[in-house]
DNA sequence: ACGCTATTGTGACGCCCATCACATGTTGTC
DNA sequence: GACAACATGTGATGGGCGTCACAATAGCGT
């Protein structure tokens, strides 16, 4: 089964990989199969904007493949990425549940597999099924609990540098890389949009990663990071 | 009937007025009459603090009467105030669902009247009602609705003059004050607490309420702040 | 009324970083 | 391979505001 822009659309969600480990997508037999019914299988190219922010919800997206940027932009052109979304993630469920408008605006960062889910059938899902209600609830306690770890980490902390460091030590934690002596990751994001989800300009975060190198706590190789000294980026994401 | 610090306790949830206007409340009569019979009554004075951050959850505490201040805090002393809670929120709900630890610190700043529930007697609850369960879901949809404001309004505006400009519109749109021609709101808290509030210090915001009073933007009567040119205020919290 | 403490008011100084303005890669496209 | 279009690197400059230091009030308990 090929997509419009030549995406293999995967799995059913029954043999999905992500089951395991993912909120809400281990249901008993019985829901998981209503749920399959109502979905709708999507594949999105890069680029590509799932929802807008003001946008009355039409349902939720839930993320099987890819990565999403989520953010949120000024009228007058200033934009903060609030997040990006990993694979297993529910997108718009808040705004879906509550009626309000989409709080940010969601856009693919590379190829995407989407699973889609109409609001009226998604709410009635919902009611007829206390347990998957009850993940929902779950899922949504994950999105606040980060957001105000978020908000924490990017209140909290006033240097520019301080909350870089945080941002990639964040970033090493999540990409498996974790706990090792010198963690790689992969840049997906350019200068200009790591200084939106820190909340400073393109150029300060230019300087910041110059800085890093010239102290020899980061080395890159093309898009590759490279820490190579975890405990001084430590240092400068504590210094509180 | 009195609490240890002379707060008379007030009604049960079957006859509370919160009941209409606030989510969670209304829920269908046996419902309720199963939540009156696991929520304890309590009463607190200014300053007590109901659960700290990092704690695990203990259970739920539902606001009925008074505020509550939300933070966030460093161990190197810093403090982000997240939001203040009105009556009819309920707190502790996401971590008490996820059973991760609490992510914020709860601490009344004036005497308050609080039903707690059990954690497992919460999710007893909630499994054994979709309706209860479908309103909690709405409950967190809402802060999370909440925090991605809160987050956007602080991280979207650079200057500190536009993060007071909108906490004191934001606050006055509350009061129920809203739409007048010169809005009045209390101030409850200290220069020292707004500055937590949008990521300041204290003396910033000293300087920038003597120059809205200069500027006859805003006038004091002691604790009462009467804004006297809603117009020029929005200018100066919309210039993203 | 009297101190004591918490809160507010104000000046001086200096650093961080936003902004502007270019130079220099890097990518993708035809 | 040539040319956009975009991403990155770097200097110069100036203002906002954090920080320190201290004065002036305002509450508050006894």
């Amino acid at each position: 089964m090929l997509s419009p822009y030549g995406m293999e659309i995967v799995e059913s969600c029954i043999t999905c990989k992500l089951r395991v480990d993912r909120i809400f997508c281990d249901l008993p037999p019985a829901a998981l199969q209503t749920f399959e019914s109502i979905k709708y299988a999507t594949a999105y190219p890069q680029g590509a904007v799932l929802f807008v922010e003001g946008q009355m919800p039409r349902g939720i997206f839930v993320l099987c493949k890819g990565t999403v940027k989520l953010s949120i932009n000024s009228p007058s052109g200033r934009t903060v990425i609030v997040k990006l979304a990993e694979p297993g993630e529910v997108l718009g469920l808040s705004a879906t549940i509550s009626g309000k408008p989409y709080e940010v605006t969601a856009e693919t960062i590379d190829p995407c597999q989407v699973n889609f889910v109409k609001r009226d059938d998604f709410l009635r899902f919902l009611k007829d099924d206390v347990e998957a209600c009850f993940k929902v609830a779950e899922q949504l306690s994950e999105k606040y609990h980060n957001a105000c770890r978020e908000a924490g980490s990017l209140g909290l902390s006033h240097s520019a540098a301080e909350k870089l460091a945080k941002l990639l030590l964040d970033w090493s934690s999540k990409n498996g890389e974790a706990a090792k002596a010198e963690p790689r990751l992969k840049l997906r994001l350019t200068h200009e949009e790591i200084a939106q989800m820190i909340g400073t300009s393109r150029e300060t975060v230019t300087r910041l990663f110059a800085e890093l190198k010239k102290r020899q706590i980061l080395q890159s190789k093309g898009s590759t990071l490279v820490i190579r000294n975890t405990a001084a980026l430590r240092d400068i994401a504590n210094h509180n």
